[in-house]
DNA sequence: GCCAACGTTGGC
DNA sequence: GCCAACGTTGGC
């Protein structure tokens, strides 16, 4: 049993998306980055669960939590000419990217912000609080999961 | 296989 | 919107 956490942009992509989604369930397509992909190919397992983090807005921070529902599967949206995340190099023997199935778990009252984050002492060695991170998907502690829970003033599930 | 050039991310 | 940090590409 693993924890994550995953960062979208609410403009693009928010934590109400998902939790409007039949289920609250969605794919995390979009993932163009190996390492990101690493992480959901080789390590995510059903039953794991995340953080939904909003980035690229005021307040950055984490807003919510989900579950990992279905392992990892090609991203067909790679080879869609169409899509914003196709990728030319991409084809059906040789997918190259892949997605998981999330789903919807929890909205917390209020953001938890990047810059609390950043001042939690017990925090630290949070990935997304380190310089210069900029990785979409990043592995969370069982302690870091309950010290946001915390702060979210929730118990952690 | 090095590394300069380029593209992207994301906080601020 | 700026730009530092980081990842990827491709010539050599």
């Amino acid at each position: 049993m693993r924890y994550w956490l995953f960062k979208s942009e609410p403009d693009v992509f928010g934590i109400d998306h998902l939790a409007a989604m039949p289920g609250g369930v969605d794919s995390w397509d979009g993932i163009r980055n190996y390492q990101a992909r690493n992480f959901m190919r080789d390590d995510m397992r059903t039953g794991d669960r995340g953080f939904f983090y909003h980035s690229r807005c005021d307040p950055p921070g984490i807003v919510g939590s989900v579950e990992i529902v279905r392992e990892a599967y090609p991203d067909h949206t790679a080879l869609d000419p169409k899509s914003a995340y196709h990728d030319p190099k991409a084809t059906a023997d040789d997918p190259r990217w892949m997605m998981v199935d999330v789903a919807f778990r929890e909205r917390f009252d209020e953001i938890v912000p990047l810059a609390a984050l950043k001042a939690e002492k017990r925090l630290a060695d949070m990935v997304v609080v380190q310089k210069g991170s900029r990785l979409s998907i990043t592995p969370v502690t069982a302690n870091e999961w309950k010290i946001v829970h915390a702060m979210a003033g929730v118990p952690a599930p």
